[in-house]
DNA sequence: CGCCTTTAGTATGCGCGCATACTATCGGGC
DNA sequence: GCCCGATAGTATGCGCGCATACTAAAGGCG
């Protein structure tokens, strides 16, 4: 029987431990965010913003949502919860009264900026068990987004 | 800065990369469950209890739950909308009055194969970009994690 | 100008994933 | 028998992830 195989001992599915292995992470990212009052999700469009505000233009939260692979309402909503800490502002755009313009205020950046090595030392720990094949699995998760990008889009 | 090569191309966290293909692979089995009216965990669970309903013992939710690595909390919810659904039933244990022993209905099993048949395919579909690196990519799951499993207990 | 299509952002709702806390029962010790 | 820690299962609540649908504004076109 195909259900014993497959999805019986949890072993032979590469789509199950896919899921399982997330689901450590994301409580191991939870763990190393904790202190700083951070969920992953902010953390990411935290760190994603600072990154981009160093171009030129406005960032737009479309723009953030694309760059993260964020879905749009989560990136509305996480962004109004990170303003009302304080962490970043939604002043509007000056080209366009749809959007919004972001930028990290300074305890925004500290706190990113922190952040980012709680979450270096968890990634290191938790992706330490792999050793050398480290980058053959990471290049073997980017084959899998551009696929899933190819065949999505 | 760390912020830019860590998070800032989201293409050097093998952690970023983990959380977005996950989050790809999901809506993929969303699409290929939603003809049977099964989200995820319902499959999941639906055919971790069909293989264990093999056994012996009469199955209880905590230990389908510890088999398919799910929530006591969340295997609880789900358990009791399949059980709505006619696809379970939830007896009382005979020898525990605490616990409750699942079996699945004909009904049930006959939903579980058939959508065993979708999620392969949709597994299959979703993992061919690897090719000949896929039981290398399985492997390494699997290491992640049997190493989490060791650092959390 | 008025009309139409596209786009930025949001309201609402559902299910997952988990933290906290609780009831009811089991099992061991006295 | 009784007490007490451990266990099975559940209630409640929060944030993620997404589907659907909506408002408001931009941009193309006559």
């Amino acid at each position: 029987m195909s259900l014993a195989t497959a999805f019986g001992s949890a072993e032979e599915s590469p789509g199950l431990l896919l899921w399982q292995v997330t689901n450590r992470w994301q409580a191991a990212q939870r763990a190393a965010l904790r202190p700083f009052g951070l969920t992953h999700v902010q953390f990411v469009l935290l760190a994603s913003l600072t990154y981009l505000q160093a171009s030129d233009s406005p960032v737009t939260q479309r723009r953030l949502a694309d760059h993260a692979a964020t879905d749009p309402m989560m990136t509305s909503q996480v962004l109004r919860a990170l303003e009302s800490r304080g962490l970043l502002t939604r002043h509007p755009h000056p080209g366009d009264a749809r959007a919004r313009a972001l930028a990290v205020t300074p305890e925004g950046r500290d706190v990113a900026n922190r952040a980012v090595g709680a979450v270096e030392s968890c990634d290191a720990a938790f992706f330490s068990a792999l050793g050398p094949e480290t980058p053959a699995f990471t290049a073997a998760l980017r084959t899998l987004r551009n696929g899933c990008a190819a065949s999505s889009g």
